[in-house]
RNA sequence: GCCGGCGUGGUGGAACAGGUAGACACAGGGGACUUAAAAUCCCCCGGCAUUGCGCCAUACGGGUUCGAUUCCCGUCGCCGGUACCA
């Protein structure tokens, strides 16, 4: 009987469908197991090939999960809200709720026909008015508590399309779809408080408890960039004093000039006393227009004035220093002024050089004619520091600190480069921010029992001239009246961002029909917290804090239960498609300088990111078409290690095609016998416990590769049915569909009452798994000379006579003393000889 | 620049509390079965020497060790994140 995996396929869904083997069950005594992936954004191409690799994998655990007896919550969801949905409806002219339709149910068709186990009754959608109902509760909760709130600043501005865009959007300096520049306009937008959850962010990731890879936890920590310095007040020969940030006040007598941001409030207060005001105005004007892009990563030349009539002193030394103004200091971090210490510090260094000022050398160990001498650590000697003289930078730090709290002028400080969360999309296609605006009252939550507020239907979606939401035009909507007072007000016309729908999903998945609150008490205490969430390494720095954050706002408010929302994280890495341009296809040395000279560096690559554009992008739909799910399944794990970026292969692909028909085949050669044999007992024995361990360790390359080792085995020594019985519950995560109709072909099934994904997970017996002899190396010298066939944990006199009757290993002994003998037990023995 | 990670056959990749490098698979070669092809089954497949009994091989150069792909130091190259954060 042929493999005829389209029917097999069908059949099998179609079953589990009507069953529903997969449903999760909320209060069950079982232990549970809440395996997560990250939710799919719908988008009209369809499933990509990139989506079935996290897929596949969560769904072999919870398959596994559920036969070692848990109960076991693996849903699925549509991450719906967004720009590019936005986008192609307004270029197709159709509404975004339809294509946002049409796109899910194409997704689930494809989710379905891999065959993965969600729980289907449990789909959430984040445009579903009854799912983003609590996605605005939440944000009126957080503004009940002060952590939303509204302020004027600037935002990434197209000029061509004349609207707001996202920092993802701005792709070096232009605009991502017209290609337009990007400047920075001045625009009132929500914000939220992450900041003041910054410490717990970074401190709570190193609870025990929290299994994240560690890069995860290096990215999150870096992201928020916690820092600890020093901030110092120097006087001015004006009324105000200034304050500067500084995690080396070590360096504090080498100071020769400060700079002020030209943002700085402060400047606009000193224009009478600034004797070069028109100039210092001019750089003022000339900065507002340069965008981040310049500012930052293009050029880091640096530009500056000098305020003339400013005055500041060194509160170390006394000594009188100038300052200037220079946008290389930023407004947004620290307090927008610093001090510039050109020894100790390269970009201060490049300033002081370019504008003539004296460079002090404070710490000894570099050449400060020649560059900043930055070192941190014990290398350097303080000098020309007054009492600090002597002292390394780690002890001269400390010592500095002190002498400042002392004096009065000092304090240790803490600062972060976590900035507070623009919140607001000048938008359609998000949720509606539930505010309204009273001139009598100011912003005033809608009340809730008016949630959800449900996004209106707009004629139009498309972007405005003015940069504000489409929704704005709709009057009707907008004009209110005030819950507060009742007087006339307005909505808030701004929408949220895509990220906010999916920082609570997970919640949302273990209560999916609640009316009352985002997740139930109980459902939350029951499945809380997730206990594996699998995602791409692109969510680890802001969708992982953004939901992170809520996570511990809902838990301050009793919401949920437990700090932290993933007890663990891992990471997959992407799937890369054939480069059409690679050098390594071309026959002849001119074609390979051809393609050299035409791509560059991209023809040395033989896998690049798919794209339309290079026509390498591969859709699961023909992979299944032509080969079947299960195929696609297996070798979307056998692609290589989990973590790592992959290389699709065609060819690949029919080897684990080969390999399922090879198991297939097995059923007309298995003889009766319902034990496992005797002779295949330490094969069988050894897959159950690398397959049961790689898959825990998300090693599934390994644990495949252990499944076709066993079928070799088989094919090489015969087998009984028993010994099929095991190989098909190991397969059954891989390989669903398959199995299940094996499992009805061989009997199993009638005789079970059961699917054998219902079956409990086979136990391997160490006992069992060493045949009575074992093969070891003989090593003289650390180099293998031969090996030899001695029965388990023999001893070292054993083996070493015997690995002396090999040939080999006794030519190389001959005329020679054994000095020692090194034995690894049933390894490998290494004579040392004189 | 800074922070992570990685460099193993023609290819994807195994093996790392130091212990027979190249599991498993793809591509390639040979054979069996076929009128033939596909499919299937069996064998070979790092390099250089030789016709098996040797030498060299885990980016490169050192070190520790009886023994290093694995640990340490240095160099080169690639990938990801981040970037004037004081």
């Amino acid at each position: 009987m042929k493999y005829d995996f389209a029917a097999i396929e069908t059949k099998w869904q179609k079953k589990w469908e009507q069953t529903k083997p997969y449903a999760a069950v909320t209060g069950d005594k079982r232990p549970k197991f809440y395996g997560l992936i990250e939710f799919p954004y719908p988008s009209a191409a369809g499933l990509h090939v990139g989506h079935p690799r996290p897929f596949t994998a969560m769904d072999i655990i919870c398959r596994k999960k559920r036969m070692q007896g848990y109960n076991v919550l693996n849903p699925i969801g549509f991450d719906a809200f967004g720009l590019p949905t936005e986008n192609f409806a307004i270029k197709n002219h159709i509404h975004p709720s339809i294509v946002t339709k049409q796109n899910i149910e194409n997704f689930t068709r494809q989710l379905k026909m891999l065959g993965y186990g969600f729980d289907w009754d449990r789909v959430v959608d984040t445009t579903d008015p009854k799912y983003y109902h609590w996605t605005q509760w939440i944000f009126l909760q957080m503004f009940k508590h002060g952590l939303a709130y509204k302020t004027t600043m600037p935002v990434n501005w197209c000029t061509s399309c004349k609207c707001v865009l996202a920092n993802e959007e701005v792709v070096e300096g232009v605009c991502e779809r017209c290609g337009a520049p990007v400047i920075r306009k001045e625009k009132s937008q929500w914000m939220l408080r992450i900041t003041k959850y910054a410490d717990r962010l970074i401190d709570d990731l190193d609870d025990e408890s929290l299994d994240y890879i560690e890069r995860v936890k290096t990215q999150q920590k870096n992201w928020i960039g916690r820092s600890t310095g020093t901030e110092v007040t120097f006087k001015t020969n004006t009324e105000d004093d200034i304050t500067v940030y500084t995690t080396r006040v070590d360096t504090l007598f080498g100071v020769t000039y400060t700079v002020i941001s030209p943002e700085h409030p402060l400047l606009k207060k000193w224009q009478p006393l600034i004797r070069n005001w028109d100039e210092v105005a001019a750089y003022q004007a000339a900065a507002a227009r340069k965008s981040d892009f310049e500012r930052g990563e293009l050029n880091h030349d640096k530009t500056g004035v000098r305020l003339s009539g400013i005055e500041v002193v060194n509160p170390a030394n006394g000594k009188t220093v100038p300052m200037f103004v220079s946008d290389y200091v930023l407004m947004g971090y620290g307090t927008g002024i610093v001090m510039g210490v050109p020894g100790h510090d390269q970009r201060d260094w490049d300033f002081a050089t370019k504008f003539g000022i004296p460079i002090v050398e404070v710490v000894q160990g570099g050449d400060i004619t020649k560059e900043a001498f930055t070192l941190k650590d014990d290398t350097g000697i303080m000098v020309n520091s007054g009492f600090l003289n002597g002292m390394t930078v780690k002890e001269a730090i400390p010592a500095m600190k002190k002498y400042a709290v002392e004096q009065g002028w000092g304090h240790e400080k803490v600062n972060y480069k976590l900035r507070d969360w623009v919140f607001s999309r000048q938008r359609y296609w998000g949720e509606p921010i539930p505010m309204i605006w009273c001139e009598k009252c100011g912003w005033v939550p809608v009340p809730e029992d008016q949630l959800p507020l449900v996004l209106p239907q707009v004629e139009s979606y498309e972007p405005t001239d003015d940069g504000e939401s489409p929704i704005s035009k709709m009057t009707d909507w907008v004009n209110t009246t005030c819950p507060c007072c009742g007087a006339p007000a307005k909505r808030e016309t701004d929408t949220m961002p895509q990220w906010a729908g999916s920082s609570w999903y997970y919640l949302r998945y273990m209560d999916p029909h609640d009316d009352k609150l985002p997740v139930s008490r109980e459902a939350e205490e029951y499945w809380g917290p997730v206990d594996w969430y699998n995602g791409g390494m692109e969510h680890t720095t802001l969708h992982l804090l953004y939901s992170r954050f809520w996570h511990k706002f809902l838990y301050d408010i009793g919401v949920v239960h437990t700090k932290e929302p993933y007890a663990k994280r891992t990471s997959h890495g992407m799937i890369l498609g054939q480069n059409p341009h690679y050098v390594g296809n071309a026959k002849t040395e001119e074609e390979k300088q051809a393609l050299i000279e035409k791509y560059g560096s991209q023809a040395l690559r033989p896998a690049v990111k798919m794209s339309k554009s290079l026509g390498n992008v591969v859709n699961p739909d023909d992979v299944v078409k032509a080969y079947g799910a299960d195929t696609m399944r297996l070798y979307i794990m056998f692609i290589g290690d989990f973590e790592k970026v992959a290389a699709w292969s065609d060819d690949a692909v029919k080897g684990c095609k080969r390999f399922l028909d090879r198991v297939w085949n097995l059923m007309d050669q298995a003889a009766d016998g319902d034990e496992i044999s005797e002779k295949n007992a330490p094969s069988v024995h050894k897959a159950i416990k690398k397959v049961t361990e790689d898959i825990d360790e998300l090693k599934l390359n390994t644990a495949i590769a252990a499944l076709m080792t066993l079928v070799n085995e088989f094919y090489a020594n015969g087998l009984t049915k028993g010994d099929l019985e095991a190989l098909m519950l190991l397969l059954s995560p891989f390989a669903p569909h398959m199995v299940e109709e094996m499992w009805e072909l061989t009997g199993y099934a009638a005789k079970t009452g059961k699917m054998a994904m219902q079956m409990p997970w086979p136990e391997f017996d160490e006992g069992k798994m060493t045949a009575s002899t074992v093969e070891m190396a003989v090593q003289v010298l650390g180099k293998l000379r031969g090996t030899v066939t001695v029965p388990v944990d023999s001893e070292q006199e054993v083996v070493v006579a015997e690995a002396l009757k090999n040939e080999k290993v006794a030519r190389f002994v001959e005329g020679k003393q054994i000095v020692k003998t090194i034995l690894v037990k049933n390894k490998l023995v290494n004579l040392i000889v004189k």
